[in-house]
DNA sequence: ACATTAAGTGATT
DNA sequence: AATCACTTAATGT
């Protein structure tokens, strides 16, 4: 079946044939389309979704409803802070926006544990996820922490370059802004700066970087 | 042509 | 770096 595909080639990790179709066997597949929320804040997180096509952005926010980016989870990923919550039912701590549209098998959140009790590839692969999204989240500290805005927006523009494999970046400065919580004039002016060291070329709601 | 939305800018904190 | 107030430019209807 195409789901059996899916599942083998963006999770190759998962090898075993019975957990395989133990997979198979619960799994349901879902769509959704860009900007659609996969995953909103506190809400209850019953199902773990895989990956398989598209990406999704991870945001935080705070209690006033400033958000800030955290990372993109691509094809072949989940999301570790929804492992987190699905290990025990709990409800989410962050929002997952849809960036591509998104193709995800869904797993019944009661099948974690006992998995990983049953299955070595599967608690290798729940294991690579932790790790993997834990440097994604140090990485995403240091942004906040350690640098200046201007580069918070060069790393950003670069990442959404290499996940969406294109140089061109169709986004709003005021979105931007929404995403690295910071004003709209100071995203413009920065890249305004970024412009005239060739760094990018400014088009009305579309950034290309330049080499 | 007009309204709407995105982007640019100077002044102030 | 944030906020305000205002201008200018691009785009949609």
């Amino acid at each position: 079946m195409i789901l059996r595909k899916a599942l083998q080639e963006n999770f190759p990790i998962i090898s075993e044939p019975e957990l395989i179709e133990e997979i198979m066997k619960v799994a349901y597949i879902h769509e959704m389309d860009e900007d659609d929320i996969l995953i909103d804040i506190n809400e209850n997180i019953k199902n773990l979704p895989l990956l398989v096509e598209g990406s999704v952005k991870i945001l935080r926010e705070d209690e006033n409803g400033n958000e800030v980016f955290l990372y993109y989870v691509d094809a072949g990923n989940t999301c570790a802070a929804t492992l987190t919550c699905c290990m025990d039912s709990k409800r989410s701590n962050i929002r997952a926006i849809v960036e591509e549209k998104a193709v995800f098998l869904t797993i019944p959140y009661q099948y974690m544990d006992i998995w990983m009790g049953k299955y070595k590839s599967w608690r290798e692969f729940i294991l690579t996820t932790y790790s993997l999204r834990f440097e994604e989240l140090l990485k995403a500290v240091d942004q906040l922490a350690f640098k200046k805005m201007d580069q918070r927006i060069l790393n950003f523009l670069n990442e959404k370059s290499n996940l969406l494999n294109s140089k061109i970046i169709k986004i709003s400065h005021q979105q931007i802004a929404y995403d690295l919580n910071t004003s709209r004039e100071v995203v413009s002016r920065i890249l305004k700066q970024m412009e005239r060291e060739n760094l990018v070329k400014i088009n009305r709601g579309q950034l290309e970087l330049l080499e």
